[in-house]
DNA sequence: TCCGGATGAGAAAACCTATTCCCACGGTTT
DNA sequence: AAACCGTGGGAATAGGTTTTCTCATCCGGA
């Protein structure tokens, strides 16, 4: 414990200030935070026994005053996992610079935590607050006619009025598909999770108008299964028994990609030379792990809770966005795995 | 933007219910605190009103006047990533159910924000500090005579005065050991990160005395090198080459047992039936998708969150735990890669 | 030289919200 | 009539900010 006998600590106020400064407490105020007129001096001797005592402004006091209290809430139910930290760290970013502080709350996804962080958030007098996700899934709302704005980032509320703000899966696969066929490749297959999360199909519907544009169709069947190395493996044994000469992989996420990987090489296909792959999430401990190490979309998440917190900064400063979708475009984040043979 | 025509929504404070219930605000207080003594139907009429205004007492006017706020700052140098998440998530987890409220601030192990973190949480009146890290390699404190109690979790303050919770790293490092040998392996190599890390050195130690107390060594040497699975891979061959009867390799995490996993197949050795396989953190996505699933240590994380939010509970309540090391036992995660051979 | 108004410096008080202690005001009991 | 009890109002308090107010000085004009 870095505190020394406790007691010995006595909080400063700007009571002793002003008597330090021997001024009114009202002029220490004022000296303080730069109004009212007063001779050089007195302020310069109040800011110097401010300093001398370290004081310290209380922020309750004058968030009492104020009305405001320069806090916001974070919610998540993702358990502060993959997908939501790179968004927190974004929003943080974006808030602290703003002098404000972020409570943060995990529900485990229940419906009864959410409602009990939010009640508690809105008695601490929070300023709005965020809400994360780890699907892009829509979800009901945290609460009608909140007191405050909210924003809902990497999940999407079923709301349309809601602000949410969700990444680019549709341009993501696009995105990786146009990169597939700029390096020559031109029967490409898709092996990705569940179809019934909106961001599998989101990033085939990418993928399959991308290739389309070409004058391309995927090879094989777009293939749904699991989001797990396992479903990567057994999917890429699929692929390659319904589509021998596929010469590229788009993964629907890099554990999908590992799995695929390791089943090429065990296929004796060699990659990129013979297959090239892309995987989506850029986790770096997978992606740079995979043999070779992996081209992948990158997300941009930090960039949505950048984002989600400016407009939330906005809409507290009393100018709102009005509600909708926001779509953070993905990027490509090139490696090996897709790199162009050398003729 | 849940929030209506803004404007609309006034607070209501404690003089609208004393007004609503036509009794003076003293008297609105102790109904709805239960103190003082009124007539029952005084009392009723009061929460009644509260009841139906959606009175909710500002936090900040409690705070002000009982001197306390109810929160505590989480600092974190980790960016939240793999190891202090779960931290957080049990010190939350305990703090939440005290009512209390937890400031996170990422500093990107960045001293300068670290400190500039620090000195805001002090101006909001916290009445503690967690820190947490990635390493348990000590650390310099945040500050001395803070006004306020500070703990470290997953990770360690020079100062022996100030109280830290780390992992067991040694008896982690005993607990893998202790399991392959009785699963009938006696020659048991060991792959891990660079020497520079105690937790590295700490977890070859741990194995190294519980094989010495049953009259084993390792075989090889301790193979130091880094945190990845390309050193996995190559630490695997070096293995593999030094000595070729090895039957069990504990490697210093997950990810280097991935690619210790990949080499042994790629070399013919079957896992666990001709070497078994031990990592370290469970880290789920990793150790799930290794061939075979991973055996692992786990590190108990969330204990140490939790312990440190206990300490510091206590320590805010006037009963600080003293100064110095707590160190919260590691358990093992079984899985296929260490399964017996059916004989 | 004296008076009135303007100006400047800083003290004093109100205010923000909720809690708590003290006291006054009835009515009842001894 | 005095003591006592229940009830509820009023004020003090916490730590700031802001507005108002007072007092003194200074200047110009008479």
């Amino acid at each position: 414990m870095a505190s020394p006998s406790d007691g010995t600590t006595k909080t400063v106020t700007i009571r002793d200030v002003a008597a330090a400064a021997d001024v009114s407490i009202g002029t220490a105020s004022k000296a303080l935070n730069g109004r009212g007129r007063m001779r050089v001096e007195t302020r310069d001797r109040v800011l110097a026994a401010a300093e001398r005592l370290g004081f310290r402004p209380n922020p309750l006091a004058q968030g009492l005053l104020a009305g405001r209290t320069y806090t916001v809430g974070l919610v998540t139910g993702d358990s502060f996992g993959r997908f939501s930290i790179p968004v927190m760290l974004g929003a943080e970013d974006a808030l602290g610079a703003g002098q404000i502080s972020v409570f943060m709350c995990d529900t485990r996804d229940d419906p009864i935590r959410e409602r009990h962080y939010v009640e508690r958030l809105l008695a601490r007098r929070v300023e709005g607050i965020i809400v994360t996700g780890r699907r892009t899934e829509p979800r009901p709302g945290i609460g009608r006619d909140l007191p405050v704005p909210v924003v809902y980032a990497m999940t999407q509320s079923t709301d349309d009025s809601d602000v949410s703000i969700i990444p680019d899966d549709e341009g993501g696969g696009a995105l990786a598909a146009r990169h597939l066929m700029a390096t020559g490749r031109t029967r490409i297959g898709h092996v990705t999770g569940p179809q019934r999360f909106e961001a599998a199909r989101r990033r085939a519907q990418g993928m399959t108008t991308a290739l389309a544009s070409a004058g391309l169709s995927p090879a094989g069947e777009i293939l749904y299964g699991q989001w797990s190395e396992e479903w990567g493996r057994q999917g890429a044994d699929v692929l390659l028994h319904e589509s021998p000469d596929v010469d590229a992989i788009f993964c629907g996420s890099d554990q999908i990609a590992r799995g695929v990987a390791e089943t090429l090489r065990e296929r004796g296909r060699r990659v990129p030379e013979d297959v090239a792959l892309v995987g989506f999430d850029n986790w770096e401990p997978m992606a740079l792990g995979c043999r070779p190490p992996l081209t992948t979309v990158d997300m941009n998440l930090g960039e949505i809770g950048r984002l989600a917190a400016r407009h939330l900064l906005d809409a507290i400063a009393g100018d709102p966005a009005p509600g909708g979708l926001t779509i953070v475009p993905a990027s490509l984040v090139l490696r090996e795995s897709t790199r162009r043979a050398t003729p």
